[in-house]
DNA sequence: TGTCCACTGGAAGGGAGGGCTT
DNA sequence: AAGCCCTCCCTTCCAGTGGACA
């Protein structure tokens, strides 16, 4: 009989010590290091909230990986902590939403109110009501009775770019309306450039205090991670060196924390999987690559089927060693690759719409190019490696039948 | 300098799917 | 069951555009 596949792992204790999701951007430490300027003066804002008063609306703009998210959930440890040690006599409710999830209006409205909902058959459905119907079960039960709330919409740059800033119009206003509750906003982004695009009655009233997350630099990184092994390792499994290429590996990108703890997970767990007892700088490198892959690899294997049969068709036009391609020809690629694998054609213009969302997503790359009288058009290529892409999108059992399919097009622009 | 090409990308609206209200 | 209202995905329409060419 052959050995139990799973004995050799459960045999290898040595490098974690704890759970490894301490290695991960979501778990939130007892410190939070570099940022205890940004703690004290959130802090000073939201005191009021401990008083039963309502607390300055705050907007924290901030590149990804600069603790934004960190310290805005730290927060509400430490205010809740706070009310606790004082024996506060006070109902305050922090209510962290990541607007990259709750998108609309609608969202973001039925996910506060049902939070102030105790019973689960009249919680505020997904979808279904008006979004006056929906205000207004949020208002009723916010305001039965006397309660400090502060809302924190984390990605609000997502919600405003998809869905406008009526529900922070509704937000901000609503405690002209409220007799017996308070409410605050905290909106955080990372596009300093979204609050051009709000209304001004909203940006005015959002604007009462603002506060810039700077990135951290190599050495900030460095003692971030340093605290996380401390809690997460076993002794002497990693070198100061190792840290310090995890941290200027993050730092050139700038400054990113969920980047440089990304890396140290995973070059924890290659390490763990070689049954190698130490971190080395090699399993850093073997980190950086895979997580490089895995984000590309599964952002590829999620697109919906159009967008992947776009992408088969500028991967197969590569693969024949042509270059770029312009929209017109990519389109009369992808009308043929839709028929062939039993697809009805989505419009050209719904396919720029995609071009650019597969762009956005860094899979492809597409830039805006004029021929002079021979049009204006966008120029495509792939950046991801074609072979390795050819037979992820192949896996997909509807774009399976295109294995053999070789393209036959005319170029009409020659780029 | 004006024309013209092959688009780009905004705006408006349709309809499917989901869910509540009456 | 009919009437609303929501989101999501898509189509249709169309004004606008950069730059080669006459």
């Amino acid at each position: 009989m052959s050995e139990n596949p799973f004995i050799s792992y459960l045999d290898n204790t040595s490098i974690f010590k704890k759970d490894r999701d301490i290695l991960r951007a979501s778990y939130i430490p007892d410190e939070l290091p570099h940022r205890d300027s940004q703690i004290s003066a959130i802090a000073q804002i939201l005191y009021p909230s401990l008083k039963g008063q309502r607390a300055s609306n705050l907007m924290i703009f901030g590149k990804t990986g600069t603790g934004k998210t960190a310290v805005a959930k730290y927060m509400k440890k430490e205010i809740e902590e706070a009310i606790e040690m004082a024996k506060l006599d006070i109902d305050l409710h922090y209510i962290y939403i990541n607007c990259e999830i709750s998108d609309t209006n609608y969202g973001v409205l039925q996910n506060i109110g049902n939070r102030f909902i105790k019973d689960f058959d009249s919680r505020i459905p997904h979808t279904g009501l008006s979004k006056e119907r929906v205000y207004n079960m949020l208002f009723e039960n916010l305001d039965d009775k006397k309660r400090v709330v502060i809302v924190v919409l984390d990605e609000l740059d997502k919600l405003v770019y998809k869905s406008g800033d009526d529900v922070l119009y509704d937000l901000l206003k609503i405690n002209d309306e409220l007799k017996n509750s308070k409410v605050s906003l905290i909106g955080i982004s990372n596009d300093l450039k979204f609050s051009e695009l709000l209304d001004t009655r909203v940006k005015s009233r959002f604007g009462e205090e603002k506060m810039v997350f700077p990135p951290y630099n190599a050495g900030q990184l460095k003692d971030i991670l340093k605290q996380r092994t401390e809690i997460a390792f076993a002794e002497d499994v990693i070198d100061d060196s190792v840290l310090g290429l995890c941290a200027a590996l993050a730092a050139r990108e700038h400054g990113d924390a969920r980047r440089a703890l990304d890396l140290l997970r995973v070059a924890a767990e290659l390490a763990e999987r070689g049954h190698e007892p130490r971190i080395t700088e090699k399993h850093v490198k073997a980190a950086k690559n895979q997580i490089e892959m895995d984000c590309v690899s599964e952002a590829i294997r999620t697109l919906p089927q159009h967008s992947k049969l776009i992408l088969m068709g500028i991967i197969m036009n590569e693969m024949r060693g042509r270059g770029s391609l312009t929209t017109g020809e990519l389109y009369t690629i992808y009308v043929d690759l839709s028929r062939k694998s039993g697809n009805t054609p989505l419009t050209q213009r719904r396919i720029t719409d995609l071009i650019s969302e597969l762009d956005m997503l860094g899979i492809i790359r597409a830039s805006v190019v004029s021929f002079g009288r021979g049009g204006r058009t966008k120029k495509i290529e792939s950046a991801v490696p074609p072979e390795s892409t050819r037979a992820l999108l192949l896996e997909d059992p509807q774009l399976e039948i295109l294995k053999d399919y070789r393209i036959k097009v005319q170029r009409t622009l020659s780029i």
